[in-house]
RNA sequence: GCGCGCGUAGCUCAGCUGGUUAGAGCGCACGCUUCACACGCGUGAGGUCGUUGGUUCGAAUCCAUCCGCGCGCACCA
């Protein structure tokens, strides 16, 4: 293809992502050996709505490494991943369609939600659920891939995943049951973080403290029945609503003021209660009053006591989040007053837990219990990172997957891995450091990977958890709700003496954790898994190292025995012009599509280069155009240098010698930058050579080139120029994947993308290695800078041919310029240089006498 | 409370294994259209490198302290 006469970048994206589809450019070649191959595990993004700027912009990082990857000679291995799972889905087809799942109807075929989702939302079978969720990720699939199509990344897109499809079920099945069978994962039912929204556990990764408002109320704890008794205990709590299921009240072992109390009882408000005072040394004496009530579960605390020190169970906040029915004077609910307490009591059950709150304040105020007004504080409390209400704490049966006890060799792991920033390793011990229970892994959504798991039914009707039936592996994946377990046949479904199958269905981390396995089919394709595992790099953002990475780390220690990759690399955040997170929340986030067909993918993908690893980045559409500025250049240089008949022949100029020296030293530099995965470090020296090799480079060699002086001179800079512009090309590649690949096809058929990465020798052969050529374009383009000041200074313009020029620097400097006067000669326009030693540098420069008229 | 990152020109950042007058781009001011590029070329103004101490012949760079911003973990009666 010849060189343009008006380059132009618009329409690259569109041509060339359908010419890297044609020619299968990114198409993984699985005949090469582990040591050729270079394995990604990119981040499946949640297809729940549209990317957005921080995708484009960590993914790019990624694309980055893979490129040089790539043309360093590796096989690159490079699938792409959708995680179309849980409850982000969920959501968005819910509204969509205006649908809800309600799992006891039966299954409808042929379902078409309306055209327009209704206010008032359907209720539709778990099956018909799953198709829409299906229908809906299916469409959203297709609008990512166009966009990462455009953006460039060089994905082998015949590799795509789903984290719902059938490979994805398999593998998390499997490795699921075979943690089962090594008995580190467990199913128990016990209490257990709980969201009363979305009615499902969750596990501790998923938390986020928020700043709430509350309130202590300091109320009384009687020592003997009556509201009037002697030495009423006050303590503070911000919970108030679970006086009744209160078991105990705690203070420190060595806190003075309550020796007198361990050992004793006393008797709760309202209720009438009789409960213990305890030691234990997790009570904090500075807080409150020192001594805490202890319930049937306010907080993970509670839930601590509550084991360690043997209580009973009084739960009263039911998974809706509602206080659920008591009969006080049952079992367990024994009290002093038993109608007095049933009264308070039902003024409570069926109040969600913030309701009950106000409702008992005015009930302990009634009663004298309460002393003074409750004590405004704004405290941290504990949500799901998705959810709008606090978590609180309802027993249920779950799955786990042990991770308490291996937290060292958690820890060991991490060092094994390489971290891109180092620091980020810290994130990820600070986070093993701090587990404080297993893995709880099971949810109670519909969209998801159910567990391969029934349960036999007794004669009784009753479920028996302890014998469950697994799935065999070979079975995998299966639908415990649809298939039958090994022996039994489905009309025994539910029946006493049949079967149940699990309802749950997986953690999306416990379904993701395995991304490792999956795109390198461990379990069905040995000869890839062999080729490809340990992985070579981990891309992903920092606030997923808890738990992405970690889970990942969990499951391949588990299963493999070995880590899930040798490199992590964290990519930060992109932040909005305040310095804040993006978020759409928060409507400040910019639709990726608009803005890169106003900048051009070159245009952002620099834009994203500049940000080094880890480092959060402003958004910031200035360096977008700068990145397109800089794109637009290489077209530009590009023409000029390709420009003309070829001229080849030896490279013999001081000027293109030293140029060609100072080349190969920066694609040292380059080299081991991104090896080191800095890419961004390492194009701002390739791209200030590249601004060098324009602005003084080319001009002083220009005149050259065009055969002012001679045909052998020209060849010596044609062949330097081709040469150079080749290297810094292939330098250039992995920013700007189009630009590049446009000019590259000028005089090349295949693709820059898959050509050789430049090396030191394939330039200094060519350019030899003498000192002084090295030297000689440091003083042209310092000559040149004073030459054209001194223009400037005369007030005319650079391309201003004049009279004379005496140009005068020390001995070194004017020893090299003579070299090479001819071309200093030509880019400063003057038929008459003088060069002159001296101690200062400086230039006289006589202008021509003005023509007469 | 423990830990991490950041604080350099109006803006976005580089420099930080200590060493000549602290750099780049954008923005701003001014000037330049024949021969690759006006999506261009050039020139200029602009910074007591967050504070205060210390180490050193010499500190943006090393140590300590404090201040500010962001984040992680823990606590959360």
């Amino acid at each position: 293809m010849p060189v343009p006469e008006k380059p132009a970048l618009e329409g690259l994206e569109k041509t060339l992502a359908e010419r890297w589809e044609r020619e299968g450019t990114y198409r993984f070649d699985r005949t090469k050996t582990r040591e050729q191959i270079y394995s990604i595990d990119t981040p499946p993004p949640t297809v729940s709505g549209s990317l957005h700027v921080g995708h484009v912009f960590s993914y790019t990082h990624t694309d980055i490494i893979a490129r040089f990857q790539r043309m360093r000679g590796k096989e690159v291995f490079y699938p792409m991943g959708w995680d179309d799972n849980g409850l982000p889905t969920e959501r968005r087809v819910q509204n969509y369609f205006g649908v809800r799942c309600d799992p006891s109807l039966p299954y409808v075929p042929n379902f078409t939600p309306p055209e327009k989702a209704e206010k008032q939302p359907i209720s539709v079978s778990r099956p018909n659920f799953i198709e829409l969720c299906t229908k809906l990720t299916v469409e959203d699939e297709k609008a990512f891939e166009n966009l990462w199509r455009h953006l460039g990344l060089s994905v082998d897109w015949s590799m795509t995943y789903a984290t719902i499809g059938a490979d994805a079920q398999r593998v998390s099945q499997k490795m699921f049951v075979r943690l089962l069978a090594k008995k580190l994962a467990y199913q128990v039912e016990a209490p257990t973080l709980w969201d009363v929204d979305f009615k499902t556990a969750v596990a501790q990764a998923e938390l986020e403290d928020r700043e709430q408002p509350g309130a202590y109320h300091k109320i009384h704890f009687y020592r003997e029945p009556g509201a009037g008794s002697r030495e009423p205990v006050a303590i503070e709590t911000t919970r108030p609503e679970l006086i009744a299921a209160c078991v105990a009240l705690v203070a420190h072992p060595d806190d003075a003021r309550y020796q007198h109390l361990f050992g004793t009882e006393v008797i709760t408000p309202l209720f009438g209660v009789k409960v213990p005072v305890k030691a234990h040394a997790l009570a904090d004496p500075e807080k409150g009053s020192g001594i805490a009530m202890i319930c049937t579960f306010g907080d993970t605390t509670d839930v601590t006591w509550w084991r360690e020190l043997k209580l009973p169970v009084r739960a009263i906040v039911q998974a809706n989040g509602t206080l659920g029915p008591v009969t006080w004077g049952a079992p367990g609910w024994e009290s002093l007053d038993a109608p007095r307490a049933q009264s308070a009591y039902d003024q409570l059950a069926g109040l969600s837990s913030k309701k009950a709150q106000a409702k008992i304040v005015e009930l302990l105020r009634e009663s004298g219990d309460l002393q003074g007004d409750p004590k405004p504080i704004t405290h941290a409390v504990k949500f799901y990172e998705k959810g709008d209400r606090p978590l609180e704490i309802v027993t249920s049966r779950q799955w786990f997957i042990k991770t308490i006890d291996f937290r060292d060799e958690f820890i060991k792991r991490g060092q094994e891995i390489s971290w891109h920033p180092e620091y980020m390793r810290l994130r990820f011990e600070n986070w093993v450091n701090g587990l404080n229970g297993d893995w709880c892994i099971s949810r109670q959504r519909f969209f998801g990977v159910p567990f391969p798991v029934w349960y036999p039914l007794r004669d009784n009707g009753r479920v028996d958890y302890d014998n469950p039936l697994i799935a065999e592996e070979s079975r995998l994946p299966i639908d415990p709700s649809t298939d039958v377990p090994t022996g039994y046949r489905e009309d025994q479904r539910g029946k006493p003496g049949g079967f149940v199958g699990d309802p749950d269905i997986m953690d999306t981390w416990a379904t993701s954790s395995v991304s490792p396995q999956l795109v390198t089919f461990w379990d069905s394709d040995p000869e890839l898994f062999a080729r490809t595992f340990p992985m070579d790099l981990r891309p992903q953002a920092h606030d997923i190292i808890r738990t992405w990475l970690f889970s990942s780390v969990v499951r391949a220690h588990f299963e493999n025995n070995s880590v899930p990759w040798t490199n992590a690399a964290i990519s930060g955040w992109v932040l909005d012009p305040d310095r804040k997170k993006m978020s759409k929340s928060k409507g400040n986030v910019v639709t990726p599509l608009a803005m890169l067909e106003d900048y051009g993918s070159d245009g952002v993908r620099y834009w994203a280069a500049r940000g080094g690893p880890g480092v959060d980045t402003a958004f910031d559409v200035g360096q977008m155009k700068i990145g397109r500025k800089l794109a637009m250049k290489v077209l530009n240089v590009s023409k000029f240098v390709l420009g003309g008949d070829p001229q080849d022949g030896a490279v013999t100029e001081p000027l293109d010698r030293g140029m060609l020296q100072n080349l190969a030293a920066l694609v040292d530099e380059a080299t081991a930058e991104l090896d080191n995965y800095e890419y961004a470090k390492a194009l701002a020296k390739i791209e200030s050579f590249f601004w060098d090799f324009c602005d003084n480079y080319v001009e002083a060699a220009k005149s050259r080139k065009y055969g002012d002086f001679g045909v052998e001179a020209a060849a010596s800079a044609s062949t330097a120029m081709r040469l150079a512009l080749s290297v810094l090309l292939r330098l250039l590649a992995p920013y700007l994947a189009f630009a590049c690949e446009e000019v590259w096809s000028w005089t090349n058929s295949g693709s820059v993308h898959r050509a050789a990465w430049p090396t030191r020798d394939e330039i200094l052969h060519v350019s030899g290695t003498d000192a002084t050529a090295q030297q000689a374009l440091l003083h042209v383009t310092e000559a040149l800078n004073v030459i054209r000041k001194g223009k400037v200074d005369q007030k005319v313009s650079i391309g201003t041919p004049v009279q004379e020029i005496v140009y005068q620097a020390d001995d070194e400097a004017i020893a090299c310029l003579r070299l090479v006067e001819r071309d200093l000669k030509a880019a400063s326009r003057t038929d008459s240089l003088v060069l002159k030693a001296g101690a200062e540098t400086g230039v006289q420069i006589t202008l021509k006498p003005p023509v007469e008229a």
